[in-house]
DNA sequence: AATATAATCAACCGCAGCTAC
DNA sequence: AGTAGCTGCGGTTGATTATAT
């Protein structure tokens, strides 16, 4: 309790990165690797926070990362996901192996939620939205509910992304191989209940649900 | 050309979960 | 079992750029 923020510290500077300060993480974490993110202020010489420094790497300087120009298939995918997962974009994201949580969110935030609102209410009501349950064991059971209604709604996913493969074969490929691994991560975490995985290990999908759980026990009436 | 307004996106902040002790 | 520290996530802000007047 009472821990300052560590981007409270003095000297630590804010802002907009330079190419040199870019430099200097992206040698570190290529020497390195990512993580272990408290060690590379201090290891580099940066004068920013660790959050900074992994901010800046996942969301910009990360390798594969695609930016801008998002193809219809994402926008589709982006809208079916936040309808089902609700705004857990890191969740989201792992579906767009090429984009980052953020892009994803501000690309949510300036032109889906408005163009949504303008289509009138087509969008289905996000998960997070739905009244939560009383009870543990209702939350369970809403949650395998979920479970099998998200599989379903990811095969018709699927389904759309054949439809448009013969436009774009690799990336549709690309996205359905990530499904299937989500789908069957669900049939795993399913078979083996709480048993609890690494942090690094964890799939992203898990996180999602367990945000969604998370939300259902903090406010009886979750929103976003 | 100058100014106002809107759109975009990088970055910050606070919180919560997880692990190690 | 309790606590501290680290990491990751989602909401939000603010600077910059584009467009309209």
């Amino acid at each position: 309790m009472g821990r300052p923020p560590c981007c409270d510290k003095e000297g630590v500077k804010k802002g907009p990165w330079t190419p040199e300060e870019d430099l200097v993480l992206v040698s570190y974490v290529q020497e390195h690797g990512p993580g272990n993110w408290r060690a590379v202020p201090t290891r580099t010489g940066l004068m920013r926070c660790s959050k900074s420094c992994r901010l800046r790497w996942t969301n910009y300087l990360r390798p594969g990362i695609k930016r801008g120009n998002f193809t219809d298939q994402e926008e589709k995918l982006i809208v079916h996901l936040q309808a089902l997962l609700g705004n857990r974009w890191a969740a989201i994201a792992s579906y767009l192996p090429e984009r980052t949580d953020n892009d994803i969110k501000n690309y949510w935030n300036t032109h889906l939620k408005r163009k949504l609102q303008a289509g009138g209410d087509a969008a289905a009501k996000p998960a997070a939205q739905r009244p939560a349950s009383s009870s543990k064991g209702q939350w369970e059971r809403r949650l395998q509910t979920d479970i099998n209604m998200a599989r379903r709604a990811l095969r018709e996913a699927l389904t759309t992304l054949d439809d448009i493969k013969p436009q774009q074969p690799d990336a549709a490929d690309g996205v359905r191989a990530h499904h299937r691994e989500h789908l069957a991560d669900a049939r795993r975490v399913g078979q083996q209940g709480s048993q609890r995985r690494g942090r690094g290990g964890q799939p992203l999908w898990l996180v999602g649900v367990r945000g969604f759980l998370r939300q259902r026990r903090g406010s009886p009436c979750a929103g976003v």
